[in-house]
DNA sequence: CGCGCTCATGACAACGTTGTCCAGGCTCTA
DNA sequence: TAGAGCCTGGACAACGTTGTCATGAGCGCG
């Protein structure tokens, strides 16, 4: 069956009404194939005449301008990607809506998808991207070796990544102060008093819960306490685990008297645990989370700017699609002591 | 200047480094173009032999098939778009990634973009992905005519409209009960004894709003109960302004027992003021919050399942792409009402 | 009045892929 | 051993757009 049949078998077998093209429109206003492309982008060379019969044209049959055969011309995409953790955790939700305001205001529009930390998932996901000639790349890594996008990066796609650096490839990465952050949280518990102290945090391949793991030891180490083990529970998010891992840490011959919870999801099952709690425990949390402040006492946090994240991250990568390609770069950024009343409370011994 | 030299021009003067094609990969390997394509895609007919050495070559070259030029061809796009309001907001989080889930199980990509509210912003992003040749829409309105979308959707992009009802045009909803949720909740006040209720809500002229107001009003009547104007308070989101409507409701000669409030929002700023008040005052929201457990009393709402609502919506635009097109058709799933201790508090005169 | 200049317009190739069809070489069978 | 049939591989067109260049009409000016 020839290309033309096969067609026509398209237009009435499908159920897609196939869609008129500039070569429609042309022909129903009686002009040039390019003329009407000069119209549909508003190029001049077109008397006002002729710019009407088209446009008449292009109502009467619905014409839209086909971008993905305009990308295919032009080698830009005017997209780029973001691949995240998940897009439902509330504290991707603010990066990914600051990184599409960047976008926005550049043009582009965003594609992205959620890798469930699941390193094979944000290769694929990266990947496919890249396959779609996104512009440019803005990765949340869930792996740490990252040399699967050397050849993209060096093919051209602009790639930048957020809140947990590259692994095994030099590339852009804007991260949150993570030690320096937990350390803050962790000397402010002490300075209340506290000396037995709790960490709970994810697995410390995860680059920031190392970090934040690091910021606990500095802190700790800068007052001179010998941290023990018993104190430490490390790669647990589970709502259950998290739940054992508290009780466990409260319990015991000397129990802590404050805990420091690595992220968010950590802090809201410890907070459920404390309010059953009969002695008060001192807490400071990292990540800021909704109606903290209406809690009883309110939680004390160590934020992160999530927008400011993504939008720093976003910037970045247009000043590398727009401009000459400057060289990686490492930004951090600040995080912020909230005093909200737990991590306030004196060591109830 | 000919193509050729544009090109040749475009290789060297652009810091992309033109990204080989699958002609390049041909040359490399000696064989065929279209050989290549089959090693690509897996298509039958190709020795052992032949496609060692066409992998090879595509090792070598660092080729990655052009999935735009390919769409091209093949015209569908494996990608839908979705329009919604605001990425940031928890609501939509949820409902986000439960679409990007659908769509991945699907083999296809999601493009989102947030509307702001704005209905004309909510029109260039649906039209910007029309354009893209999105195979499908799944569109949660911010303005209340539709008529725009008419010649796509008979074009073949298969939309679905969520949490609100299309405007002026008839297709695919998926709804939460709004009106028969806040008619619950508003009844279970009533249960616990109360009369004067009030209400905060957004716009009416936001379809979930109005629902909701007219669920309020259904058991008010139900219970034989005359409404109040000065118990009402409608278009309100912005946190300043609930406060005041709420701190109005509770002065005054006859002050309200209890308020539901109309969306997330408004509830966390409401309870923000009943937090402050003196005298306690019964609270059921639309809406589930996080953390509604943990506040002091616990908040009684009427939650949605935010990823229902994106997963049914997804697996519906996919049936319609995938088999015959069903006739449009209105979808509303139930809300539950969880009562956590703020909406059984008994009325305080 | 004719020369050249400007300007609107259109023909054509190219972007990188996939579908169709044909050629040639091989095997198998009569 | 010749003819039929199968299998591998390649040439070519087409998807819908945009960049380049050619063309010809209209016009001003000498």
């Amino acid at each position: 069956m020839p290309e033309t049949a096969r067609r026509a078998d398209r237009l009435s077998g499908s159920r897609y009404g196939n869609r008129p093209t500039m070569k429609d429109v042309a022909a129903r206003a009686g002009v040039g194939l390019k003329t009407v492309s000069r119209v549909v982008n508003s190029e001049p060379g077109v008397t006002p005449d002729t710019e009407r019969r088209v446009q008449e044209a292009i109502d009467a049959l619905g014409f839209r301008r086909n971008d993905s055969a305009r990308v295919l011309r032009k080698g830009r995409t005017a997209s780029i990607g973001l691949v995240l953790e998940d897009l439902a955790d509330p504290f991707y939700g603010p990066l990914s809506r600051a990184v599409e305001e960047v976008a926005r205001a550049h043009g582009a529009l965003l594609i992205n998808g959620s890798s469930a930390e699941d390193p094979d998932r944000e290769q694929e996901l990266a990947l496919a991207l890249c396959a779609r000639r996104v512009d440019g790349l803005v990765v949340i890594p869930a792996g740490d070796d990252h040399r699967y996008l050397e050849p993209e990066m060096k093919a051209g796609v602009a790639t930048v990544f957020v809140d947990r650096p590259a692994g095994r490839i030099d590339a852009d990465v804007v991260l949150s102060d993570n030690l320096g952050g937990a350390r803050d949280g962790v000397a402010h518990l002490i300075a209340h008093g506290h000396r037995r102290i709790g960490f709970i945090g994810d697995m410390p391949r995860i680059h920031t819960a190392a970090e934040r793991l690091r910021g606990y030891r500095a802190a700790m180490q800068d007052a001179g306490i010998a941290v023990e083990d018993a104190w430490m529970s490390l790669g647990v998010t589970v709502p259950e685990r998290v739940r054992r891992a508290a009780e466990g840490m409260l319990a015991g011959p000397s129990p802590v008297t404050a805990i420091f919870t690595g992220n968010n999801r950590v802090t809201v099952t410890v907070v459920r645990v404390l309010a059953e709690h009969r002695r008060p425990v001192a807490l400071v949390g990292f990540d800021d989370i909704e109606l903290a402040d209406l809690l009883q006492p309110g939680v004390t946090v160590v934020a992160q700017d999530a927008a400011a994240l993504g939008r720093t991250a976003a910037e970045r990568l247009f000043r590398r699609l727009d401009g000459p390609s400057p060289a990686p770069e490492r930004i951090e950024l600040p995080t912020r002591l909230i005093t909200r009343g737990s991590g306030e409370l004196p060591p109830a011994d």
